[in-house]
DNA sequence: GGATTTTACCAAAGCGCTTTGAATAGATTT
DNA sequence: AAATCTATTCAAAGCGCTTTGGTAAAATCC
């Protein structure tokens, strides 16, 4: 059933029809009741691709992959989206994703928007000196950042959380316990959000007067096994730090199978702090000792970012968002003071 | 620039043009060549909307998500689908992702079919007894089933792994190197791949003579605290097992941290098998002991379902595929004989 | 060399919707 | 009672593409 037909066996015409369902003014009560009825027992959905054609607006946003980053967003990228999805499909919008194939990033969000197959994109993952804004501030292309390009913090929309904070805060919290020889395990570095998490860390050293040691810093793809394998190495040194911190929960695991390893005491002989992304089947509070963390959803990140990209799309003129959320810091047993 | 234009700076009709650009054949070669460059020129895309109005094909492909089982999906899915993404961006695909909203399921999937909004789904974490198959075959929505409806083999097409011999294999290493008591730790099990899992666990002990006690064996969400809290009541058991099989690596993880704590050693006072999906952050040979698993590629499975479903809907009368891939065995050092 | 086929192109219709501009009838104003 | 509004409705154009049903010109046939 389309809307000519419907409007046949309404006796109305396509107009009317179409404006009674859009909610439109200049339909009388009575004949938008009789249309939404009849449009619901017949099941009635309009076309989506003509009435995009028609309206130029797609009720799409695009989420599309750098393919060479794929692996390291990947286990937070469906809680990242599952946050959005949940905002979009509210307001009707679809989500389009692009990952793979031959075509680069760059020229995908071209097409995009030369297309018009989307209204906007969320960049994810960006560097800290990502190309993807230039490109896309050039071509038109409404978006919104989860994160931030390196120091840069006008000129583009943004929804970022406070990874510098957090990790200042999360080591000032060791320094506090005494702790002098911290090490870090963190994400790739020139992803901005370890970039920014390496910078607090440096910075509340730095107030602390210690000093950077890079011998106890490592940047790299989140991975168990990165957790495991450079914790490790760091736990065997001869002048061993005595606290971590830790980027991501799936590294922190690997971290604490080498501690164990090790036969050192979580909390006492060496503390650890993590980022938690609150991933739903990694829960920092069921593992023994419960950790410490700093912590933001990044499923609420995901959605938050939707909404704001949603607004920019509604009204194009809207003042460009920089929200900056703060990061909770929450201790739990695997901190405590240094023993010396 | 649109057709039209594209068309009149060339001193063409629309048709040509399109024709040219499409490949049909009723254009000559020398115009095919000039209509492409200037194409390439003006960087001319067709509008996606306008072409899939008229032909009436989306080239897209749903992916749409059970609110209810999110959960347990997530960490697997971005692996799943980024299999699935490469092939579909080779031909031209895009995925059209849907999640949340008050909208319930298979109304998404009503409403895709009738509005035409993608070419096909892709069915997900099927139940033993889903109801979606019924609907999308009443509705003749193109699909394939990743995994199976229960012990359902015909009538609809699916692409599934050897979740049933996998765990009877690894089952049998178990028993044949003497264990009696093996413990199963199991994803939820009126999802299909965790039911057949259990079948396979079933049959070996059987085929041994052994009986299925069910007071080791556990199903549910596979995170890691399951893993741990679930594995370390199985071993803190008067009569405990002296191996485990479990369904995930995240699982795992929580099942080595119990067994740690518990001072017991991997592979001596208790064997461990997991299923690994290959997730590329979580590798099981890079721990230690390094795993035994039953291993199987989620990407391949992601990548495969998705040529699947394109050779359908490329020509629906093709046979409905039946596809079940074997699953590797891969033997490394958490499994060793019984210890009395 | 006229009849037939093939080649290369085009005009126009149509996909299913939205939206502009106009029309009708009834209500209100002067 | 004529003139002006207002509330409803509609016809038709248009979104940008594909595709059907042609038509000339060139190539092939007998």
């Amino acid at each position: 059933m389309d809307l000519r037909g419907l409007a046949k066996h309404l006796n109305l015409s396509p107009t009317t029809v179409s404006r009674a369902l859009n909610g439109y003014p200049e339909v009388s009560e009575a004949t938008r009741r009789r249309v939404d009825e009849e449009a619901r027992r017949f099941g009635y959905r309009p076309n989506p691709h003509a009435r995009r054609l028609a309206t130029g607006r797609a009720h799409t946003i695009g989420y599309v992959f750098p393919s060479d980053r794929t692996l390291m967003i990947d286990p937070l990228f469906s809680d990242f989206v599952a946050g959005a999805a949940d905002v979009y499909a509210m307001q009707g919008f679809d989500i389009l994703l692009h990952a793979g194939g031959q075509e680069d990033e760059l020229s995908v969000y071209r097409r995009y928007a030369q297309g018009g197959a989307v209204d906007g994109v969320v960049v994810q993952g960006p560097h800290i000196d990502d190309t993807r804004i230039e490109l896309l501030n050039e071509i038109k292309l409404p978006y919104v950042v989860h994160g931030r390009v390196g120091d840069r913090e006008t000129g583009y929309p943004w929804m970022d959380v406070d990874n510098r904070g957090a990790f200042q805060r999360a080591t000032k919290l060791l320094t506090d316990l005494g702790h002098g020889r911290i090490g870090l395990i963190n994400g790739l570095e020139n992803l901005t959000f370890a970039f920014h998490r390496r910078q607090g860390y440096a910075q509340a050293l730095k107030e602390k007067g210690l000093n950077l040691d890079p011998s106890i810093m490592f940047g790299g793809a989140m991975t168990e096994e990165n957790g495991y394998r450079h914790s490790k190495r760091l736990l065997q040194m001869a002048n061993r730090p005595t606290a971590l911190l830790i980027s991501s929960m799936l590294m922190v695991l690997g971290v604490m199978r080498a501690v164990n390893e090790l036969g050192l005491i979580i909390g006492a002989d060496v503390s650890l702090i993590a980022h938690d992304d609150g991933l739903p089947f990694l829960n920092a509070e069921g593992l023994v000792p419960a950790l410490t963390t700093t912590t933001s959803s990044i499923r609420a990140a995901g959605g938050r970012v939707a909404e704001l990209l949603l607004t920019i799309i509604a009204d194009p003129a809207s003042d460009q968002p920089h929200e900056l959320w703060p990061v909770d810091l929450i201790v739990r047993g695997s901190t405590g003071p240094v023993r010396h």
